[in-house]
DNA sequence: TCTGGGGTCCTAGGACCC
DNA sequence: TCTGGGGTCCTAGGACCC
């Protein structure tokens, strides 16, 4: 199978709307103001050289990048962009097509020559897109993803079982598609530092350091395993959620209540596009100097605004009273059907 | 005046039930 | 000789991904 991930996407998408931008550094983020509360969402591979990277502060970013040109995130050019890639590689002969994000999907397909099906993939994507992609090509999905990074910009590079060790047996486990800063430090803490290492570890001892469903998942990922298959069912959401960092922290309960309204109603629009009610809440609370609070509660099944408005103002009561609010954020959980998904691998690298 | 916004899944502990 | 054993549901929190 093959995985697919476009090159700088959002910065590349900009760059064909404003050609004069090629070649610069560019970096898109926030409402492209760099004084206001925002992260970079992408940045140009010129801008990278000066050290700006996604998910970094944007006043940072402009720092580091004085030069650089910042643009605001515009979803809506970059949704279609995303789905004109998607049409192409659903074009394909005999592919199979599961989207990851906006950028990035995997491709299942059989063929004798992967190479050359995924140089024509390349072509196809850029005489359509005008989008330059990496392919990777691998024998399970984690392979294929695991790849890609290796034939960045532009490339395509192969990862199986005959080349993984060889290629990834010595590199720290945070390369790994799953692993972050967390769990790659814990593992550590028991001695695994490297993926080989991580292949070759004590399923009980992970599985008493993260429990029996992620221990045995990260030795399967140590060693490049996982699933095999692509697949194309369409996704349905698990839920919806809106959160907004305030560009002044909220310290009035009156402002609280009002941005709470605002939230709810956003995301009931997006449940209500789906049709479907209502069956949990949660709500996000960042109180002002970096600490995080959730409130979560399940509801009796409702497609009501108005109850659904009377259950999150009850979350809304359990909020400290006289903290800063930096940030709210509020989830509203939908039912999903019977059948699907019982007794997977865990997921975001496997299903 | 460091840290967006939209997702997914797993784990632990308590309540409650038989 | 003090406290089984199995299960479900709910809430809170953690981690990861794009």
């Amino acid at each position: 199978m093959l995985h697919v991930d476009l090159d700088q996407f959002v910065a590349a998408v900009e760059v064909l709307r404003h050609p004069e931008l090629a070649g610069k550094p560019v970096i898109v983020g926030g409402r492209g103001d760099p004084t206001e509360r925002a992260v970079v969402s992408t940045a140009s591979y010129e801008a990278r050289e000066f050290g700006v990277g996604s998910g970094m502060p944007l006043r940072i970013a402009a720092r580091k990048a004085p030069e650089a040109v910042i643009l605001p995130v515009d979803g809506e050019a970059y949704m279609t962009a995303s789905e004109e890639v998607m049409t192409t590689l659903r074009a394909q002969p005999g592919a199979i097509v599961q989207v990851l994000g906006w950028d990035e999907a995997f491709v299942g397909v059989q063929t004798e020559d992967p190479e050359a099906y995924a140089r024509r993939l390349q072509q196809a994507v850029l005489e359509r897109t005008r989008l330059h992609c990496t392919v990777g090509i691998g024998d399970t999905l984690v392979r294929a993803k695991v790849a890609t990074g290796f034939g960045k910009p532009r490339g395509v590079f192969r990862l199986t079982a005959d080349n993984w060790f060889e290629v990834m047996g010595d590199r720290p486990t945070i390369d790994l598609w799953g692993v972050g800063t967390k769990i790659s430090r814990r593992l550590a803490g028991l001695g695994i530092a490297t993926v080989s290492e991580l292949a070759a570890a004590e399923p009980t001892r992970l599985m008493a350091e993260f429990g029996p469903r992620m221990g045995p998942w990260y030795i399967l990922l140590g060693r490049g395993e996982g699933a095999h298959v692509v697949d194309d069912t369409p996704w349905v959401a698990r839920g919806h959620s809106r959160e907004t960092t305030y560009q002044q922290d909220l310290t009035e309960p009156a402002q609280v209540e009002e941005a709470v309204r605002e939230l709810t109603a956003r995301v009931l629009e997006d449940i209500a596009a789906e049709g479907r009610p209502v069956i949990g809440l949660t709500l996000k609370v960042r109180y002002a100097p970096f600490m995080t609070k959730v409130f979560t509660k399940k509801i009796a099944e409702t497609f009501d605004r108005e109850v659904v408005l009377a259950r999150v103002l009850e979350l809304v009561a359990r909020i400290e009273p006289d903290r800063p609010i930096r940030l709210l954020g509020l989830r509203a959980e939908m039912p999903m059907p019977e059948d699907s998904r019982e007794g997977h691998t865990p997921t975001r690298s496997g299903w």
